[in-house]
DNA sequence: GTCTATAGTCAGATAGAC
DNA sequence: GTCTATCTGACTATAGAC
């Protein structure tokens, strides 16, 4: 028995999830095939030769980076889904998770998940692509409800791709620090994508 | 004086616009990086060597076929901007244009022009990024115009980085041949990007 | 304009000492 | 768990014949 359990939530991380975060900042600027396992090996202190104990493949560092944020934004919105039960409220608190998932802390790997994908092996790229339509598949959920209620446009698949790719493309964009913090920024699209939807919320009087 | 004068629009393609189609149809299969020489050379029934008469560097072959893209699409959308004089319909043949263009014939270009450009060189970067900024540019204007007569939130910003989000993220899910034609489908993005807008227009009853 | 041949570089991955 | 050293292969680009 390994003490390899409850890695998810440490305040200190572990070698494997340094480099991994190593990976994903570099992997997001450079794209994975300009960096060199020698430059992520660098930035940690150590050799490219170190790497490998740790990890199978230069791919297999980027399989794991995917699948982390996968995990994570897919477990942040089916919390939000879960929760909120009111149509209107429920809708604006999975776009907020999504975008808290999509440019806080994990903006690398979720980038990096976003826009390296043809970098994975065909094999690879299946395995991702399951966990993705396993994640949109919330949304059309609970965008089919909105539209039986006349709340949102009733070709839910288009629907689901205009609102994913506003949200998504806030990755190109989006720094932190700037006019607006990511919550506000979560409303303001939310109100921009979902105009016939009203919240009942103190923001109704807004500019 | 060559004969290399009126090439744009000719009918039987040049050598090198052969080679830059094929470029950009396995650089948006493939991404930039994973494709080599050897291989662009192959699609045409030619060795690798013979690609460098034609190129300085196989970076050239990418800036070519992104400064083409933008080129093509910047027209395309200011002459709809300067065609249409009223607002509403301004806007709609913008959205149409550009995703005519984005989907279209050119589909190859644009989307690497979209997803490639970290493999450009800091110096090549910054040219596309100024015709990339001169393009939006010709948003920022028409949805100036909108924003002071109520018709969309004022943030014009954030109204053009949501708008161009959502279209550009087409190319991701876009076939042709699918349910929607690309004229039909400017047309439901637009309804549902721009809710306040009505056109006048014979769709005013659909569902 | 296209070929062959190859220079020159750098990548991912492995073996074995420590 | 990290190191050094190295294997093996692939890549871009060039030179010069045709």
């Amino acid at each position: 028995m390994k003490k390899t359990a409850a890695d998810t939530q440490q305040a200190v991380p572990s070698r494997k999830e340094e480099i991994l975060a190593a990976a994903a900042s570099l992997f997001r600027r450079q794209g994975f095939e300009r960096t060199s396992v020698r430059e992520i090996a660098q930035e940690l202190g150590m050799t490219s030769g170190s790497l490998f104990y740790h990890f199978a493949s230069k791919e297999d560092l980027l399989v794991m980076i995917m699948e982390e944020g996968l995990r994570d934004i897919t477990q942040a919105v089916r919390q939000a889904q879960a929760t909120e039960k009111r149509l209107p409220e429920r809708l604006l608190a999975m776009v907020q998770q999504h975008l808290a998932a999509l440019l806080g802390p994990r903006l690398d790997a979720m980038t990096v998940l976003l826009y390296e994908w043809r970098s994975l092996s065909p094999e690879a790229q299946q395995r991702i692509l399951a966990l993705r339509d396993a994640y949109e598949a919330l949304w059309t959920e609970s965008l089919n409800e909105a539209a039986q209620l006349g709340l949102v446009d009733p070709d839910v698949a288009l629907v689901r791709q205009t609102l994913l790719g506003a949200l998504n493309w806030s990755a190109q964009w989006y720094r932190p620090g700037g006019r607006l913090g990511i919550h506000a920024l979560a409303e303001r699209m939310f109100v921009m994508l979902f105009p016939k939807m009203r919240l009942g919320l103190e923001q109704a009087a807004a500019a």
